[in-house]
RNA sequence: GGCGUCGUGGCCGAGUGGCUAGGCAGAGGUCUGCAAAACCUUGUACAGCGGUUCGAAUCCGCUCGACGCCUCCA
């Protein structure tokens, strides 16, 4: 495998906020973790940006042949920190709305998150724990962290001393903030409250009587701290230090910050040495959330039931709109957006399926070789995937003049273009091809078009007009378009 | 209030000190029996005001606007 593009790899780092080169701890190996969902309802189209985000990455460090552990969890437990009546478990409190056990609700929605990504061809991680499958791991950091000084107990619950930490660590490096700004702004109501300050967070938490989920620890019957299921599978499966940790942007405070302070106090050194962030997906320019409602899931975009969208659209078209901005930008979520997309994802599958149909010249009229290089160039640069799209467009335009007669290109070059096309549109960007419906297809549906395109031309041979355009626009109210050009009539589905 | 991001042509969206982003739409053209589709050609935009510079959309400052985090959120 040729490695010779992976040198050029430039990477965003979230820490350092800037581009940095990419060289993994191990050479020609990378160890990748992400935050996964939390399993009480279903995944939104927001969430699923971030994965395909990260599934993008991970895709193009398999293509350089790098050999990638990608760890994403599922969160099914312990999504809660606060003390107050205001904190509830999500998977907890959805058990309760729905009347089933709390496992029943991870059980249906993590199968809905696999059949989501499933349906957007985005790979699976190489290992996907659980939160509830590592509560021992995370009880033993919870014991070291207190050993280490850096937590205590009240009432059954661990919590991280942040002021402590701070003392001879940073907290807040990641996210920019101070501890003295947060402690100055807050203004909480710290009368009942079993923290030393605000800023603590839960470890372990004593669990209610109404709390369901729970397991024994040397604390309390409770259940882990949010923060800490990352810290504990990250460090399980990829080391107390790797190379990429990713998640949304959203996650940046507190929850990451929260797991470099827990695992510098655990493991005595920093954890992460690139931390990547995938922007937030907009809908009306708002942020995506699920609980205010303002979102759009996958199914109602796939089926087109929905208020917001004027037709359906495919996984593929939207994840090639997704993949038109970069992974760092916000996106807005339209209609509009969504149209401009899936023509301009068609008009790329049809060059695409061009290249068999041109023949070959002696000379090549377009430099191939500084083309490819351009596709590397854009992923190398912090994985451009909008600069990739755009330079797949450029060879699309000169496949286009191939077939006009404008352009030429060698036997070897077109090979070249096919396999490069291939390799970022299927194996990079992971789309699908979607698009093969042409008459000479063989299956029973092109069998019937063929026959019926055959009738038709008979019929304008004959100026028999009035039949021909009944043939075209009829197949047209069934959802079939024909398509006239130069050397015969095809077909496509709407 | 604190921290941070962003404001690009009709729309979406890259770029970031001097050199074409790209897609969609629009316009013109080719093709066609007519269409549709397809293809070709075509746009000189960077919120406002100052400053730095030979030169700024790109750097700095201010103003306005939008968004994100600070509470669960990808």
């Amino acid at each position: 495998m040729k490695l010779f593009e992976q040198q050029e790899l430039k990477v965003y780092n979230s820490l350092s906020k800037t581009k940095e080169d990419f060289t993994p701890i191990n050479e020609g190996s990378v160890g990748m973790y992400v935050c996964g969902p939390t399993v009480y309802s279903n995944v939104h189209m927001g969430n699923c940006r971030t994965f395909l985000s990260f599934d993008l990455v991970f895709r193009y460090l398999n293509h350089l042949g790098y050999k990638v552990r990608y760890v994403r969890n599922i969160t099914d437990a312990g999504h809660l920190e606060n003390d107050g009546e205001s904190g509830d478990d999500p998977i907890l409190k959805k058990a309760r709305l729905e009347q089933i056990e709390p496992m029943e609700v991870v059980q249906r929605y993590t199968v809905d998150f696999h059949e989501t990504m499933k349906a957007f061809n985005a790979l699976p991680p190489s290992i996907e724990p659980t939160a509830t499958g590592h509560i021992i791991e995370q009880i033993q950091i919870i014991s070291t962290i207190i050993s280490e000084g850096y937590a205590y107990e009240t009432n059954g619950s661990v919590y991280f001393d942040v002021h402590k930490f701070n003392e001879d660590h940073e907290y807040g490096k990641l996210s920019g903030r101070k501890l003295e700004d947060m402690a100055a702004n807050t203004r909480e109501l710290a009368a009942q409250s079993e923290k030393k300050n605000p800023q603590d967070f839960a470890l372990w938490k004593k669990a209610g009587a109404e709390h369901i989920m729970r397991w024994p620890s040397p604390w309390s019957d409770g259940f882990p701290g949010w923060h800490l299921e990352c810290s504990a599978m990250s460090t399980k499966y990829l080391g107390k230090q790797f190379d990429i940790h990713g998640g949304g942007m959203d996650l940046k405070f507190p929850h990451h910050e929260c797991e470099i302070a827990q695992s510098e106090a655990s493991n005595k050194q920093t954890p992460v040495n690139y931390w990547l962030h995938a922007n937030m997906l907009t809908l009306n320019g708002k942020k995506m959330s699920k609980s205010t409602g303002n979102n759009i899931l996958p199914n109602e975009l796939f089926s087109g039931n929905n208020d917001k969208l004027s037709k359906a659209f495919s996984p593929t078209v939207s994840k090639f709109f997704m993949f038109q901005a970069h992974y760092r930008s916000i996106l807005d979520f339209s209609d509009d957006a969504m149209l401009a997309s899936e023509k301009g994802y068609n008009r790329l599958m049809d060059a695409f399926h061009l290249i068999d149909t041109i023949s070959s010249s002696e000379k090549s009229s377009f430099d191939v070789t500084a083309w490819r290089k351009s596709c590397y160039d854009a992923m190398n640069d912090d994985f451009n995937s909008p600069i990739l799209i755009a330079q797949l467009f450029e060879v699309s335009k000169e496949l286009n003049s191939a077939k006009a007669g404008k352009s030429t290109f060698t036997k070897s070059d077109l090979e070249l273009i096919k396999s490069t096309m291939h390799d970022f549109i299927f194996d990079v960007l992971g789309l699908e091809d979607a698009s093969s419906n042409t008459a000479n297809d063989g299956n029973q549906l092109s069998g019937a078009v063929s026959l019926l395109i055959d009738l038709r031309n008979q019929a304008r041979a004959n100026k028999d007009f009035a039949t021909s355009d009944k043939i075209r626009d009829e197949l047209l109210a069934v959802g079939i378009q024909l398509k006239d050009g130069k050397e015969g009539t095809t077909f496509s589905l709407n």
